[in-house]
DNA sequence: TTTATATATTTAAGTAAATTATATATATAG
DNA sequence: CTATATATATAATTTACTTAAATATATAAA
């Protein structure tokens, strides 16, 4: 498993994508999906996933709907037509981030060049 | 300027890529160099930068020389030889957090199949 | 001359974000 | 009856980062 460090910052964009992508999901449910994308590399902890949530749903992003399965209640989260334009926009300023920071980290070093002379 | 959350995490990384490629740096061109390298879309504050600087060093990982130049005292950082071996992790391990995080956010949404019956 | 801008380090105060840990509860497999 | 998986919730703590300000020199512009 990858360093816990690294997905400070990046999991309200990570949520909203998965919702973006999949109209409706629960919390345990995205928590596994990240797991699973991930090949359990990156593990998003429910300490950290559900306060998100909660968040999002204070700030209008998603709406909550609450389904009994298997008898427990599931609580599914979907994006407000605001949450999707949020997505969008919060998706590709990532992806940007991450272009720039690959080519930072792949950057080579100083050549060190043998002069003959 | 992109968000400024999304360099959480990836601080220490930075600064350690930035002086393995480097040899030595002072705080102030450390900022400047990731100011440049991604044309100004990602700013490490100082208050991000020295106290990590300060950590680092507390750390074993990387020695302070001071030097006088244009009258004015200048603190460079390089990395001893364990800043060295960290500094190769560290930025492995972010570049492969990227590259699940880039393929988590690239993923098509599901597809929507007309079926004609 | 004083103003602004660039260079350069340092640190305090506050906040936000995330970790860790725990509680609760049901279902299922062994 | 035990462990594991499913599922949500939250409190306490810690860390990391933001924002802001203090200090100081050099240089260019007005």
């Amino acid at each position: 498993m990858l360093p816990k460090e690294f997905i400070r910052g990046t999991i309200k964009t990570i949520i909203l994508k998965l919702l973006a992508q999949n109209k409706k999901m629960y919390g345990y449910e995205i928590t596994q999906h990240v797991a699973e994308l991930s090949q359990k590399e990156i593990i998003l902890s429910y300490g950290a996933l559900y306060p998100v949530l909660y968040k999002l749903e204070s700030e209008g992003l998603l709406i909550t709907t609450t389904e009994v399965v298997d008898n427990r209640v599931r609580k599914y989260y979907a994006l407000t037509p605001e949450g999707k334009k949020v997505a969008k926009v919060k998706v590709s300023e990532l992806q940007e981030f991450n272009r720039i920071l690959s080519s930072i980290l792949s950057e080579a070093g100083p050549r060190v060049s043998l002069k003959i002379l």
